[in-house]
DNA sequence: GAAGATTGAGACATCAATCTTA
DNA sequence: TAAGATTGATGTCTCAATCTTC
């Protein structure tokens, strides 16, 4: 993802990519170090805490938490099974539709968020938003909106 | 990676993660899967590719490679080998340095590199660029190109 | 039949250890 | 001893198939 050097004599605009891959790869691979060794987490189970605390009641159907987070069917359930062993989430059966499964906060999963919350944020002002300035800061989110919101289609009429 | 709802009353700033995470994910899933079914070439292996089309013999170290691509020593080993496989590279001896493996492209790597570019780039235009106004792709460049660059270590002058 | 969740099989990445050469 | 590359063991993701419930 490096063939930024030049894609073709007068072609500048295509270097956006690789640049976007590596800026990606920067910030995960930063934050995935600091919280896993300040505070044993990896960041994709940060990223499940984040999204069940702000969830109503702690809690997501299955199917929701793995849209949430861009992972498959199978993909949710293991991590799932994964950070229910080590405490941080259960799961429980939906009482209206018994075909659903929630994944929702245990105490230790709250905790486990209030203490990584900080270093996850120091990290984002650290390796992302302190390089920026507030124009630049505006100008790219709203590209990166407009990028995430592209891929969003109306799928298929399914 | 979609806690953007509010991340703290006031705190807009701190959106900038999950969007980067987001539209990553949308670029790159666009772009494989374009490729996959319009080519049958992963984007991984188009991405050797590159790299390796603009290297001077169209040739480069293992460890050169790997690093221009993100990957680790032992990923880059098996990238090469099942594209080896393909036929699309070859591995050559170095007769300076012993140690030292080169991976090169075929004629046949060079022949699906001229097949795939085109789709590539168009995906990019139509994924990426598209999207943005020139003063946007600018900001936007100019924004990544900071954080890509903040975690490049010094690299001990070799 | 379709939706939600899980399971099994396969693909691909990493770390640590190993082998060869400098 | 260190550098370059590979191998073995392991972890996590995906797809396809399955089970249960709507």
């Amino acid at each position: 993802v490096r063939y930024d050097a030049r894609v073709r004599p007068g072609d500048v605009r295509h270097s956006a990519w690789p640049l976007l891959a590596r800026a990606h790869a920067a910030l995960v691979d930063a934050l995935d170090t600091e919280l896993q060794s300040e505070r044993g987490l990896p960041l994709a189970w940060f990223e499940v805490l984040v999204v069940l605390v702000q969830a109503p009641r702690g809690r997501l159907r299955m199917n929701d938490l793995g849209t949430a987070l861009l992972l498959s069917k199978s993909g949710i359930t293991r991590l799932v099974d994964r950070m229910e062993a080590a405490g941080l989430v259960g799961r429980c059966p939906c009482s209206t539709d018994r075909r659903v499964v929630f994944a929702a906060l245990t105490a230790r999963g709250r905790a486990t968020y209030r203490s990584a919350a900080p270093v996850a944020a120091r990290g984002v002002e650290r390796h992302l938003v302190r390089h920026l300035t507030k124009a630049e800061e505006r100008a790219f989110c709203s590209a990166l909106a407009k990028l995430a919101a592209a891929r969003e289609r109306p799928p298929p009429s399914a």
